[in-house]
RNA sequence: GGGCAGGUGGCGGAACUGGCAGACGCGCAGGACUCAAAAUCCUGUGGGAGCAAUCCCGUGGAGGUUCGAUUCCUCUCUUGCCCACCA
């Protein structure tokens, strides 16, 4: 009989559809251990799963069916984050409205999973756009305005003007709109913003006991970017002004040889003196016409003297004051002290404008940024720079001078969004009451249905013109008022699916106390390395509200992250439609099989690795398949009786239990297959021999089970077992068959292999050398020579090492 | 410029805690089956020397520690990813 995966496929999808997918159910007190294993949802795009999601997905499905046969009750659920641009951009390119567009495309997905054989629990199965789901979106953002988290600001912020509406820091990359690639601009524009900031801290610290990669925490702690420092002022000559600095290197006070302020700077004007004043003013026009990504890519240094000088708060002596680009407003005080001899960036200003570099740090070939011992600085010379910071610290201090200060590189969350496609936030503008919270009993603000949802690009949402929807009573003092018409970024959506996974259908709360308790936090969350600034920031940060505000029970969402590698082209390159190096799942299944495209994704090289896909490496799974394939039937035909036991056969079919058991959970699923395809190899000859029995080969079913759920199903069910093989349990490793009666030493001399020496279990250190110094091929390289020493490795070798 | 992760056959990769480098797979070569091809199956396959037993070389490069280094240390070259005038 022919391995005919197509009708495999298409029978146990069926069979588990007519089941409801009951086996993936979670039910509601089992006794078991919890274990939740979440992966990042998709946006339903409209092309469908690509080859990095059923990557992740087969991980995750992989680990579910392990752990269940483990006999833990797992929690793996999937859904929709169908809010946003992704979506929103899609559907404008394809000139569809979202709101019909959306479903039709979580169909297509929901089709390609169930095909996949992933083990989700659809009965928990949501979507970021239900009405059902987004009131507690709306509600979260509630709880977050009356904590006093969300205000409102006009403030410079990043504009996408391909997307038309504002972007959160986290979003622009390179200066470039994430979504999109456009080149971003600033714009002022009014926007809500949320207090990511007051969080910053304990986003820091929570980081060092999560089970996370180091490199996506990492990527968090820069992109939180705490620096600890002073602010110092500074007096203007004439003693009218003050500009204050912010540094991390108090110890190079004395090394100041100029001030440097933003264009931005409010200060910037107001000192600039005499003829000075219209060099600055025209400076400052100029730059502020520039857009961000100009300002930084340009090599030239730029900069102009505003004709007023300060006094050093040590030294007393004169400093000029410039103002410069390279100085950003929107960090520290927007000012910064200029210390040549030991900053890069303040040394190129200093050799362009021909200021006086003064070094104070002594030591070091190369002066910049380098931390020693102080020169040239008064009574603090000979200090080293830690202990100069702190006295030079305390000094400033006492006298009023400074301030301890901590900056952030984090930004609070810019969060409207002058779009249609997203929750609408939920708050209403009243010309007597100001800004009103919709009341809870009234949410969901739902998103009204419209015909023309084009960005405007005015700053405006598409929803402003839709004056039905706009137009409400004020739920305080019942007069008219208007509703906010901009809507959230797509990552709210995202902020807090897993709690909903957990009671979705709950009306009353987002989800009970019981079940928050119950499987909070996700045991295993896998997913993309391009989250780890955005949805992976933003979701910690709004678990931590809910958890200061005692809706959840746990400090921290995800106890263990795993990131799956990228999967480049068959030409090593980024996947792309331009390149033509995508690689359509769908021909692969239609070619190989569902089981061999899971495998082969698995089998291509380390899960968190970054690996290039080879047409031609399919195959090699595929014949492995098949040859289990023909074993099964082989092994049905000869219906070997369960009595005849093999002794070489079950050892190596127990090491191969004990070695998928152990590879699984530490995610080497390369590793693991390769121990299958060795075992298969044996399992032929031995079939072939007579000696494997139907209940010995369905051990090894159980092991390929979670890789290759049809296959193993389909065989399990030939050789005469009615049942789902999900129920069946992970075979037990019998300690019997592992034990070794002989144990192989290796003899060297001088560190080079020598010989393999197989000996009894018992044989002393002693014996083992004696006998190996009798053996031939040993004589050889002794004879003639003296032995300085013998190394004895447990069990694993022994080392003569020899003199002429 | 900064951070992180890598560099092992023709290719993807394996190697526990410092202990047989190259598991497993692809590709390639030879063979079986076939009228033939594909598919499948079997055998071989790091490089070099040799009929052979066997020997020498070999984990980006140069040093070092060690009885022994892909693994640890120093320097260096290089690739990928992320961040980037953050004071």
């Amino acid at each position: 009989m022919k391995y005919d995966f197509e009708k495999i496929e298409k029978k146990w999808q069926k069979i588990w559809e007519e089941k409801k997918y009951a086996p993936w159910k979670v039910k509601k007190t089992s006794g078991k251990k919890n274990t939740y294993i979440l992966d990042m949802f998709p946006y339903p795009s409209g092309s469908g799963l690509h080859t990095g999601h059923i990557e992740g997905y087969t991980a995750t499905d992989i680990l579910s069916r392990y752990y269940r046969m483990q006999g833990h009750q797992v929690l793996h659920p999937m859904g929709w984050d169908a809010f946003g641009l992704p979506a929103e951009n899609y559907a404008l390119k394809m000139k569809k409205n979202p709101m019909s567009f959306v479903p039709t495309n979580i169909e297509l997905m929901k089709k390609q999973l169930k095909k996949m054989g992933f083990s989700y629990d659809w009965s928990r199965e949501i979507s970021t756009t239900d009405p059902a789901y987004y009131t507690w979106t709306q509600w979260m953002f509630l709880q977050m305005y009356k904590k006093g988290l969300v205000y409102e600001a006009e403030s410079p912020i990043n504009f996408c003007p391909s997307c038309k509406t504002g972007l959160a820091n986290e979003e622009v990359v390179g200066g470039r709109c994430d979504r999109c690639g456009s080149e971003t601009e600033t714009r002022m524009l009014s926007q809500w913003h949320i207090k990511i900031t007051q969080y910053a801290d304990r986003l820091l610290e929570g980081l060092d006991g999560l089970g996370w990669p180091e490199s996506i925490k990492e990527l968090q702690r820069n992109w939180i970017g705490k620096s600890e420092g002073y602010e110092i002022t500074f007096k203007t000559e004439d003693k009218e002004n003050t500009i204050s600095v912010f540094t991390t290197r108090l110890d190079t006070l004395f090394g100041v040889t100029f001030l440097v302020l933003a264009p931005e700077h409010q200060m910037a004007l107001k000192i600039a003196k005499g003829d000075y004043y219209f060099i600055t003013e025209n400076y400052i026009e100029n730059a502020q016409k520039r857009t961000a990504k100009e300002r930084r890519s340009s090599d030239e240094v730029s900069g102009v003297f505003t004709g007023s000088y300060v006094v050093h708060p040590f030294t007393k002596i004169r400093i000029p004051v410039w103002v410069s680009e390279y100085v950003l407003f929107d960090y520290g005080t927007g000012a910064v002290m200029g210390v040549p001899a030991h900053d890069k960036r303040d040394h190129r200003f200093a050799t362009r404008f021909h200021l006086s570099i003064e070094e104070v740090i002594a030591g070091k070939d190369v002066p910049h940024e380098n931390y020693g011992v102080l020169k040239n600085s008064e009574e603090f010379t000979g200090l080293t720079s830690q202990e100069a910071i702190e006295k030079i610290g305390e000094q400033l201090m006492s006298s009023g001078i400074a301030t301890k200060h901590i900056y952030y590189k984090l930004r609070d969350w810019v969060f409207s969004r002058q779009r249609y496609w997203g929750e609408p936030i939920p708050l209403i503008r009243c010309p007597h009451c100001g800004i009103v919270p919709v009341p809870e009993k009234d949410l969901p603000v739902t998103l009204p249905p419209v015909k023309s949802y084009e960005p405007s690009g005015t700053g405006q949402s598409p929803l402003a013109k839709i004056k039905e929807w706009i137009e409400v009573k004020c739920p305080v003092c019942d007069k008219k008022a208007t509703r906010e018409t901009n809507t959230m970024p797509q990552w709210a959506g995202s902020c807090w699916y897993y709690l909903r996974y957990l009671d979705p259908k709950n009306k009353k709360v987002f989800a009970s106390k019981e079940s928050l308790k119950a499987w909070l936090p996700v045991t295993m969350y896998v997913g993309g390395a391009e989250h780890a600034v955005l949805h992976l920031l933003y979701a910690r940060f709004w678990h931590m509200v809910l958890y200061d505000a005692k809706h959840v029970p746990t400090p921290e969402p995800f106890a263990r992250l795993v990131n799956q590698g990228i999967i480049l082209g068959p030409d090593h390159e980024k996947m792309s439609k331009s390149r033509g190096n995508v690689v359509n799942p769908d021909d692969i299944t239609k070619e190989f099989g569902v089981d061999t495209l899971r495998m082969y994704e698995m089998f291509m090289g380390p899960f968190e690795d970054t690996k290039p896909w080879a047409q031609e490496g399919i195959r090699g799974i595929f014949r492995f398949l098949i040859r289990v394939w023909s074993i099964g039937l082989d092994v049905k035909k000869k219906n070997v009786p369960s009595s005849i036991k093999d002794d070489a056969l079950l050892k190596g079919l127990h090491a191969t239990i004990q070695k998928v058991g152990q590879d699984i959970p530490a995610l080497k699923f390369n590793t693991a297959i390769s121990a299958m395809m060795e075992c298969s190899d044996m399992l032929r000859k031995k079939c072939d021999e007579g000696a494997l029995s139907p209940n010995t080969f369905i051990d090894f079913l159980k092991i390929l089970f979670p890789f290759a759920p049809y296959t193993a199903q389909e065989l399990f069910h030939m050789l005469g077992k009615t049942t789902l093989l999900d129920s069946a349990s992970w075979p037990t490793v019998n300690k019997k068959y592992l034990a070794q009666e002989s144990k192989t030493i290796i003899i060297q001399v001088n560190g080079k292999k020598r010989l393999d020496f197989s000996v009894p279990l018992d044989m002393t250190f002693e014996n083992i050398k004696t006998e190996a110094m009798k053996s031939p091929k040993v004589k050889i390289y002794l004879k003639g020579k003296k032995i300085l020493k013998t190394i004895f490795a447990q069990d694993r070798i022994i080392n003569f090492v020899v003199k002429e």
